[in-house]
DNA sequence: TACATTTCAAAAGCCTATTTTGTAAAAAAT
DNA sequence: ATTTTTTACAAAATAGGCTTTTGAAATGTA
C-alpha cells in the first residue's frame, strides 16, 4: 500500500514464488513442507513477500463452456496517431470494457487483446462502438474469432527465466 | 477424477463462482458471508462444484518486471496444411512447451500465442527450433513482440456473459 | 569479544475448516 | 390431502491449521 519494500530473493523465497504461482490455494503447511521450512517461517516470508508485491490476486479458472454462452476472439486496433497522448486516450478506454480482459502494446501504434463477448453480434457492437468514438483515434480494427484453445495459460515458464538481483 | 456430475447453477452457485472467480484465496468464512450462506453450506456446495470441475487451478499473478529478466510477445504459426492429423501434431508439441503460455486455433491453420522468454535472442532460437522440425509442418511463424503490457487479465467479464441452463 | 541483526523452530492460543447431526422446506408419490 | 422422499440449510462439535509470541542459533559488524 505505501512502498515497495524490496526483500532479497534466495532459493527459499523463489521456491515460495514459484510454488505459490501455481498453487494459490496451498495451505500454509503444505507450502512449508515443499519449501523445506517450518509453517511458522513459511508464513512470515510469504506474507512479506506478499505484502511487497511480489506476488497478488489469486484467480480461479472456470470451465467456461459448461458455464456461460460466448465467444473468443483476438481483436487488433491500429491507432490513427501512435503518441503518447493518443495512446493515454484508448488505453484508459479498454481499461474500462470488462469484454477486453487484457491488452497489449505492439509497435506503431497496435494494440492486441484478448476478448470475451457473450456472443459474435455482441462482438461486432462492441468494435463498432469503439471505431465509431472519434475520440479514442481508432483507424482500424480486425477481429480474429478464436475456434479452439488448444493450450490453456498456467503461469509463467518460471523455470525458463533468469531471476533478477 | 471420474465423470463430472451437472449441479444446477442457481443464484447462489453463481454467485460462489463469480467469487471464487477473482478471489481464490478467500477464506471460507468470507466467501459465505459474500454470498449469504452459513459456512458449512457455503462449504458444501463450493466443494461440490469443485469437484464437478466447474473451476479449478488456482493461480496467482506475479510482478514479472521486479523479479525476472524477460520478454513478451505474441507468435502467430501457419501450418502447412489444415487438417486434423496436421493439427494434432503441432499442438502436442506446443503443449510441452512451456514458453509458449497458451494457444489459440485462428481460422485457416493459423495458430496464435502468448509467449515468454528470457530474452529475444531466445526468443528467436525456440522459433527457429519449430520451424525447422519439419514434423510440425509450419510454414510461416511471425513474431511480433510486447511493448507494454497495458492491461492485466482479470477474469473473464463474468457480468456481460450469458449463464448457460 | 561484544553487540546487533536476522532467521528460524517450538509452543501456545486462537480461529477456521470440515464433519456430523437434526430440522425444515420442497418435491414426489400415494 | 397425506405420506414419503429428497434436498438444503444451520447449528453444534471436532479436528486441524493459522498466526503470534518467544527464545535460540546463526550471521554479520564494530
Amino acid at each position: 500500500m505505501t512502498d515497495k519494500p524490496t526483500i532479497k530473493l534466495d532459493d527459499i523465497n523463489r521456491k515460495i514464488l514459484a510454488t505459490v504461482h501455481l498453487n494459490a490455494d496451498l495451505s500454509n503447511q503444505e507450502l512449508a513442507e515443499r519449501v523445506g521450512l517450518s509453517p511458522s517461517a513459511c508464513f512470515q516470508r510469504t506474507k512479506a513477500l506478499r505484502e511487497a508485491g511480489y506476488f497478488f490476486n489469486a484467480q480461479t479458472d472456470m470451465d467456461l463452456d459448461r458455464i456461460f454462452e460466448h465467444v473468443l476472439a483476438q481483436v487488433e486496433f491500429t491507432l490513427e496517431s501512435n503518441n503518447a497522448r493518443a495512446r493515454k486516450t484508448f488505453e484508459a478506454a479498454i481499461e474500462e470494457i470488462p469484454e477486453f480482459m487484457d491488452c497489449l502494446r505492439m509497435n506503431e501504434g497496435e494494440y492486441i487483446s484478448f476478448t470475451c463477448c457473450p456472443s459474435t453480434q455482441a462482438l461486432n457492437a462492441l468494435c463498432d462502438t469503439i471505431s465509431e468514438n472519434p475520440d479514442l483515434g481508432v483507424k482500424n480494427i480486425k477481429v480474429r474469432m478464436v475456434m479452439e484453445r488448444t493450450k490453456w495459460y498456467l503461469g509463467y515458464p518460471l523455470e525458463k527465466l533468469k531471476w533478477k538481483e
